[in-house]
DNA sequence: TATGAATGAGTCTTCATTCAT
DNA sequence: AATGAATGAAGACTCATTCAT
């Protein structure tokens, strides 16, 4: 594959992005995407086999494109606090944003495609986002920030609360103030002595 | 619509409940559940327009039938501690059954239909099971059996907790061990004395 | 079929004459006519096979209930120029009313059913109209109300005159005053001695 | 759409318009034309949405290729009366030939189809045929062909029974002597000094 | 590489008609 | 006589996929 078709593969992804985030998965079909791309359907079909095809490729360019807890531009200096409210801002954004998003998508995708964990996205998500949770949690209560007995426990604790979030907006919807006050309610149990 | 009628209505909503559970809500065709009935298509459309009718159908019965938190035989004396050990492990086995599990299609069907909160059964639930939870762990509290500073931020916490797994073991796949690990760190919250 | 089952079709008749003014011939289905019952289908079928048999049923009725060309208060004495007019303004009305007008249906009746002359109602219709004209064309002649050397080829050609004005209210849609500029022209032709 | 299709196209509308004009309007479906041609649904809808649009086009092509009063080759010379002649030749063959007619399609496309004056065919061709006879009338009455004190009011009434001459030629049957009969009559009003 | 016409299987939906009660 | 549940055929429409150019 040509230089040429490289750029069209991404071309195709960019378009097909928007489409997923405004029709879901399930409901994207190829003609969609031609639509989208001003392509033929033909052409298409040299670079993708099907909708599910082009949302894996969707996904990944996401994941290694966007997916960055905490941005290249963010102060080395800054406190365990500071940088997991960034971290919560951001998910908030995340969470409540209905245009531009893939929630919706994802989600309607995994529930099909049962991957085994290792190469399942939902999963190494996750996982990094404990991870990096934990590492955070660890070095706030290291500094004196972060009162925390079990750093990993709550990592996780967060996370499912993030998923929780996340598919709450998207079939109960959810205001602001309602992310607000889990998000409170988190960080309460960080800094309090209970 | 006749006695008869309403007994094959009751079929028919049996019968779509079991495709439901096998593929999801978007996958579902109105052959499937005239193949699974094993009557007519027009006999059919006699009872429900669509897949979507017959699956607000299929979720009210769920609802009325066997949405519970406590079982009538649940013994009245039990304490706080007792009865939220119960409700826990009864949403451990709704979590991890793969079998007759709604999920998927509840899921589905609601990232389409955006309801008003009032009619949406998603939020009902969730209600539901906040003040439930509420109630048991300011009773706990009152009892000396949990340390909760705040009863209802915490209840809504195990809610969204309980959401991400719900829908984590759907798109990642839980095991057991994994959610007895969260609810672990959910009752330790309670008991210590932090 | 005794004097209750009279009525009873006597009833159903009235019911779908409505429902082929409103939605013509073709779209009438026998739910229609049920749902204008209130009767079961079955009891339908027990009075009329079809559409087709009903609509036949209808214009049975219609014929013998309304046609009448000069209905029965009309002054005896009158003169043929007063007869004329009278024809003609109810010819107006049949022709420029959009409700309970059966000429859609009956137009897309007797394009599918070619019948015989002698049962064909449209024929019979026509055969009267140009009798009656002629008739009363010949009486005006007489009196020396009209001008008329040909009663009946002006007769007939009132009658084709009246039919386009009828079948093009359905098509292009007649103003009021369009009937009467043709009608006038009529009338001049039989007054004025050209 | 390539020049390939642009005739495939064409090679539609001419197989639907013998559809059309064996079976009407209303009874003709997508099927029905699919079978005529000879390809697959799916290719049909490439090109029409319905079989109203189908119409359209069949009318829209009938009416552009042969809709001509006089044609090209009639001699210029011709005097009025020779060419009213023609013109009602014209017509008798078409209100009379079985085979090959779009009548009774038109009547029922146009029952249903109300359309503002401006866009509707039948009101197109009705007035145009007005004014045509309009001018032929004052050119003979000019060239002493025809006596004729009102050309317009004349050639509307001519208009409206070469209308009901056609939607009786379907509902009723016109032998071709009827016809002529009716067009005598007319012939006659024009010349005999009445 | 790229096009876009073409296919045909599959789904939704409606309707005339039947039949057990 | 009357009911209305049930059937299955038929029509509308869409979509993934192929293929000649």
């Amino acid at each position: 594959m040509g230089e040429k078709s490289v750029q069209k593969k991404q071309f195709i992804v960019e378009q097909a992005r928007q489409v997923f985030v405004e029709k879901g998965f399930k409901n994207v079909t190829m003609k969609d995407i031609v639509d989208a791309c001003g392509i033929s359907r033909g052409g298409l079909y040299l670079y993708f086999d099907s909708t599910a095809a082009l949302f894996r490729e969707v996904l990944e360019t996401e994941m290694t494109e966007t997916y960055d807890p905490l941005p290249d531009g963010f102060p080395d200096h800054a406190g365990a606090a500071d940088m997991l409210l960034f971290f919560l801002r951001e998910q908030k954004r995340e969470i409540l944003r209905r245009k531009n998003c893939l929630a919706v998508a994802t989600y309607e995708y995994f529930f099909e495609a049962k991957l085994p964990k290792r190469e399942n996205p939902m999963c190494t998500r996750f996982t990094e986002t404990v991870d990096m949770l934990t590492g955070l949690l660890a070095a706030g209560v290291e500094s004196g920030e972060f009162y925390c007995p079990d750093p990993e426990g709550a990592a996780r604790n967060m996370a499912y609360v993030l998923e929780g979030l996340r598919v709450s907006a998207q079939t109960m919807g959810l205001s602001e103030s309602m992310v607000d006050r889990e998000f409170m309610y988190i960080l309460q149990g960080l800094v309090y002595e209970e």
